[in-house]
DNA sequence: CGAGAGCCAT
């Protein structure tokens, strides 16, 4: 700022001088008014206006390179990689940063290897060309090749280093990425909240707080790194704790929160936090809207997901396929399947996400043609069916009870649609083939896992051994749950209801000692309902609703309307 | 005028 005023002041003199002399009327430029002109340029673009910045730039007398490389960044920083291309071709003169912003152009739009031309034609290079370009390539989670530039370039700095931390981070390297931290000359503080963020990421959460703990400067993103790690922990309370601390809370410490208490299944207090963020003059973004709704489907409470859908044409986020993701899971899981229809068909260009939300959204409706019918549309937008979507597929199938159809699906998801089945996917058929009385099938099927069962597998498994009440298979199942989670006191309920239901009571006291000495305790299920403008709370064991002689009564009708139905079929 | 960090949907 000295610098300039300086010159301008030197320059103002010359122009004096010339005035004086040979009677100039208009003042020349000098480089005060350029460099005055090249920041407006810089702030418009940021602002998003980018004919204001060009009308600037155009009227400009005078340009120097700086001129020229803020309103070609202008231009693809706000979507339109094409004039920043042709601006970078005419321009009259390049530095560094000309070629740097171009590179970082070409990683913006996806293309990473026009990128990569650029860096290596460019006449010279700075540590920020060579970070830019690691960062490239950690973008596109070429990991060897930002490894590579790392180790080849000539002086590293704090943004090469973490830069590179994160990248280790991204594909869970968490070891290379915690020496590469202990290693690094200087760090500051966005080199610890890397490394915290990656631990968070990898739920190595003792390690997280440990970090954050030691250090020496924490800032708001920081803060809200930790934040994060504790509502991925369940431990709202801490998360809480840190969040009060934040002198300054801004929109994503809020927005941290409020994922927080919605993924913990805290759903008032996440819409008490929104209250509180928009009483304090913050405005909700995509990301506040999304766990919001999130937190309404998991309330099951269409008055306040109604609310929340008005919110988001208040400020605009209809637009955001996100969003309307969301908005689709809300209505579906509200009971209100027709909105959930009608919000999928309200987004412009649906993404896989949005076909895989409606799919999952008439299966647990138990509409399976529905389902079908939408799955085979996927791909008349270029679009392919992933591992969700055979999820939801299956699913469907499931929740209308058809067995042969969710085993089709299950060998066409490989032989025809290339879609490896996981983990998940056997747990759905195997639940399936276990509701129908097949758990002998199921159990070959376990065998023949190409990877390990996991905790959800066996839990199918063991769940579908309770009708048939396979007692061989069942206590198979549940060891294989106590190997995996010695506390998952699901295994000996169920267990434990197996040998009731058959008789073996001895069993059962010889499963309750053991959930007590592995110290396994069932936790108490509940659920609710909304009624009007009341919440109507369902405890196991608790009669203390005021009409539950009538739903009572309801249930055991239904009982015997159910059993009459399945006499039928 | 250019490089690294925190929050979202199945």
């Amino acid at each position: 700022m000295l610098f300039s005023r300086h010159c301008r002041t030197i320059l103002e003199n010359i122009c004096t001088i010339r005035y004086l002399s040979t009677k100039v009327v208009l003042d020349p430029p000098s480089i005060g008014d350029v460099y005055r002109t090249n920041v407006r340029i810089g702030r418009l673009t940021r602002e998003g206006r980018m004919e204001l910045a060009r009308k600037l730039f155009d009227e400009m007398p005078t340009r120097d390179v700086v001129s020229w490389n803020a309103i070609m960044t202008g231009y693809w920083k706000n979507g339109f990689l094409g004039e920043s291309k042709k601006l970078f071709d005419s321009m009259p003169l390049r530095n560094v940063v000309s070629w740097n912003s171009m590179i970082a152009a070409c990683i913006e739009s996806g293309s990473i290897d026009a990128a990569f031309l650029y860096f290596s034609q460019m006449p010279e290079r700075n540590t920020a060309s060579w970070n830019v370009m690691i960062a490239g390539f950690i973008r596109y989670r070429m990991i060897e090749k930002a490894v590579k530039l790392f180790e080849e370039m000539p002086r590293r700095n704090v943004i090469s280093y973490t830069a590179m931390i994160d990248g280790y981070a991204q594909v869970g390297e968490i070891l290379k990425a915690r020496q590469l931290f202990e290693s690094m000359p200087g760090r500051n503080e966005v080199s610890w909240t890397v490394m915290i963020s990656a631990y968070v990421e990898a739920a190595k959460f003792d390690e997280a707080r440990e970090l954050f703990r030691r250090m020496p400067y924490k800032n708001v993103v920081s803060v809200t790194a930790m934040i994060t790690g504790y509502c991925k922990e369940g431990n709202m309370e801490d998360a809480r704790v840190l969040f009060e601390q934040i002198q300054r809370r801004d929109d994503v410490s809020y927005n941290a929160m409020i994922t927080g208490y919605s993924q913990n299944g805290r759903g008032e207090e996440a819409l008490r936090l929104l209250v509180d963020m928009i009483s304090r003059r913050l405005r909700p973004d995509q990301y506040t809207l999304v766990s919001i709704l999130a937190a309404c489907s998991n309330l099951a409470s269409l008055t306040q997901g109604k609310q929340t859908h008005a919110l988001v044409f208040k400020y605009r986020l209809h637009t955001h396929v996100s969003v309307a993701n969301a908005l689709i899971t809300m209505y579906s899981k509200c009971g209100s399947l027709l909105d959930s229809q009608s919000a999928f068909e309200h987004i412009c260009t649906p993404n896989i996400i949005s076909w895989n939300t409606i799919i999952a959204a008439f299966a647990q409706h138990g509409l399976y043609e529905k389902a079908l019918y939408f799955f085979n549309k996927i791909d008349s937008l270029g679009l392919e069916p992933d591992g969700i979507t055979f999820l939801s597929l299956l699913s469907a199938c499931g929740h209308a009870g058809m067995v042969k159809e969710s085993l089709y699906w299950f060998e066409s998801m490989k032989t025809i649609y290339k879609v490896e089945p996981r983990c998940e996917h056997y747990a759905c058929l195997i639940d399936i083939l276990g509701r129908s009385g097949r758990v002998e099938y199921a159990y070959k099927m376990i065998q023949e896992m190409p990877s390990e069962a996991d905790l959800g597998v066996w839990g199918a498994l063991l769940a579908g051994c309770r009708s048939s009440l396979n007692i061989e298979l069942a206590e198979l199942a549940a060891q294989e749950i106590m190997k995996l989670d010695p506390r998952n006191s699901g295994a000996y309920v169920m267990l434990s209801n197996i040998y009731a239901a058959s008789g073996l009571w001895r069993n059962v006291t010889k499963v309750r000692r053991l959930m007590k000495e592995n110290d396994a305790k069932k936790q108490t299920a509940f659920s609710w309902m909304e009624i009007g403008d009341t919440v109507h709370y369902f405890v196991g064991g608790d009669a203390s609703h005021l009409a539950i002689d009538e739903i009572h009564a309801l249930i055991i009708q239904l009982y015997s309307q159910m059993k009459a139905m399945e006499n039928i079929t």
